[in-house]
DNA sequence: CTGAAAGCGCTTACAG
DNA sequence: CTGAAAGCGCTTACAG
């Protein structure tokens, strides 16, 4: 079946491509005679035009494309909503948003595309990001650090601040840290236990005893022996997940959270709510991170720079029962 | 900054366009002679060259792109895993995969970036799914029931069926179902409900009794009492999660898992497995998934019919502790 | 108020 | 072994 082209429209409603394009894309409003205007509406309408976007962008040097790449790590509950949130906030400037999965060659991708502009949830190569600016992408990108060139960052290293505050705060000492046992999670971890083991460093407190556990209860077993033995009587864990594992772990050792083994996760997970003790853990507010996200990339396409966000509004200790 | 385009190479390197073409894209493989073959390959190497998708889109009337269209209802682990996959199966073919989150209007999408093919997670409106046939566009989607015209179908009456019958199997006669309080869940829930029915029916058990649940502990716990009142001894949960809030629910009762109330899940994720009791759950293989729908992709985009997926595979049911 | 023409960057018959 | 030329479908000065 051949692709309609305006070229059809026009011979249908008996008039040029010009005019079709004129009539199609609202442009000099009044120039055209209604008569002509309905007529070519209704030729589109009959012959289920559409247009070719290849051929648009080719023409503007321009799509209205935003591309999201993802990093490698498994996509959490927060990226998701904010991937959502981000599509309905850029739909609104007339920008459709696309999310690429994985980290396959990215440079075979944005060529692929021609996206007005690239998003990246992970870090770009230098040459990449090089290359897409080259080809007149706007290259933005998040950062798990307080990169001032990102659009937007959360510094992970606050999370694990956060979480070992709140448990020096409430008489601990000894501090453990649950790792998670995924690798491509290690992009966070580190930076989440750098935050644990400064906030334990400012007061004076021992360095974090590190553990990585599996999400299963022997794994955490394991884990919370280990603690034990090395006087530990709370533990910061990577994510609500991780955390569940050592409530798990604990209850294996026939032991008690908070009373043995107090445990902070993060991310607030509905799971987590309702596990037995519920979990303290650190919320992440996603809305608010989509939000300035979206208006961080609609204010590098306009060309001013984006106002930073206040971390402090993202991240918030949720106290709750396990510590 | 201007874009680099083959033009540029062509005269960096003292060639036409169509040598430059020939030499990128690997064609005449041996008609090129090794000297002019290198010092087009320089010229485009030094001046970073990559080549204009939109340009080539318009000229081969085809893009490599395959186009997933997300649901309205939250990203689910194993959809995560199955567009990972996806994109991993489909990038040896050398289609890149693009994910669309949310459901603003389709239209504007597809026309922005003429994939290949459209795979939709979600029921096309017939309006679209046509004027996206007639632009060429492969469009294949993802059943909910057993479709005969979709790529891939994993009927969801079957995981209620699998959770009623291991309910009835292990002796109870008067079956709960917990449903999602998120209506955007209702498409899935009202399928995994009918299931459960269909099983009560064919056993000759009561219809089961329907609440749905919040995700939290107080919501579940009035669930839990009018279950009781009801004679209820097990319920199906929509998923793990509303499965963890019946199990705190019981326990805000005052109740025992799996002694009061037995209880069974659906999705095996981490957290299930995590709980007290151990949650008994329908886990969807999503390897299995994933591979299954990218195999279809790719036979459709080849035009050779897709052989159906035993659904068997792909639904299994886990028991632990729970049920 | 409307049309003829150029050109976005690419690939590919078709000639040499 | 390599080049000149056409054409994919669109938009937009530029003429009428």
């Amino acid at each position: 079946m051949p692709r309609v082209t305006s070229a059809d429209v026009a011979r249908e409603s008996g008039v040029s491509r010009t005019t079709v394009s004129y009539v199609l894309n609202d442009k000099h409003g009044a120039m055209i005679s209604e008569d002509t205007r309905q007529r070519v509406q209704a030729a589109a309408a009959r012959l289920g035009y559409s247009p070719s976007a290849a051929a648009r962008t080719l023409r503007s040097g321009r799509s209205d494309l935003v591309l999201c790449v993802l990093p490698n790590w498994p996509v959490g509950p927060v990226l998701d909503t904010v991937l959502d949130e981000l599509t309905r906030e850029l739909a609104e400037r007339q920008l459709s948003v696309l999310v690429h999965h994985g980290r396959s060659p990215l440079a075979e991708l944005w060529r692929a595309v021609t996206p007005r502009a690239v998003v990246g949830f992970t870090e770009f190569g230098a040459e990449d990001a090089d290359a897409m600016r080259r080809a007149g992408i706007q290259v933005l990108s998040t950062s798990l650090d307080d990169d001032p060139r990102a659009v937007f960052a959360v510094a992970q290293s606050r999370v694990g601040q956060l979480q070992a505050r709140h448990l020096a705060d409430t008489g601990h000492t000894r501090l453990g840290w649950a790792g998670p046992a995924e690798p491509r999670l290690a992009d966070f971890a580190v930076r989440r236990l750098t935050g644990v083991h400064t906030e334990c460093a400012r007061r004076g407190l021992a360095a974090p005893v590190v553990r990585d556990v599996d999400l299963d209860a022997d794994s955490a077993a394991d884990a919370v022996r280990a603690w034990r033995s090395a006087g530990v009587t709370a533990v910061a864990a990577y994510n609500d997940e991780v955390a569940l594992a050592v409530l798990a772990g604990v209850r294996a050792c026939g032991l008690s959270v908070p009373g043995d083994v107090a445990v902070v996760g993060v991310d607030d997970v509905p799971a987590g709510r309702l596990s037995d003790p519920a979990l303290t853990t650190v919320a992440q507010d996603a809305a608010v991170q989509a939000r300035a996200i979206a208006t961080a990339v609609a204010a590098a396409l306009d060309g001013s720079p984006p106002p930073a966000p206040d971390p402090a509004e993202v991240l918030r200790l949720v106290v709750r029962d396990s510590a």
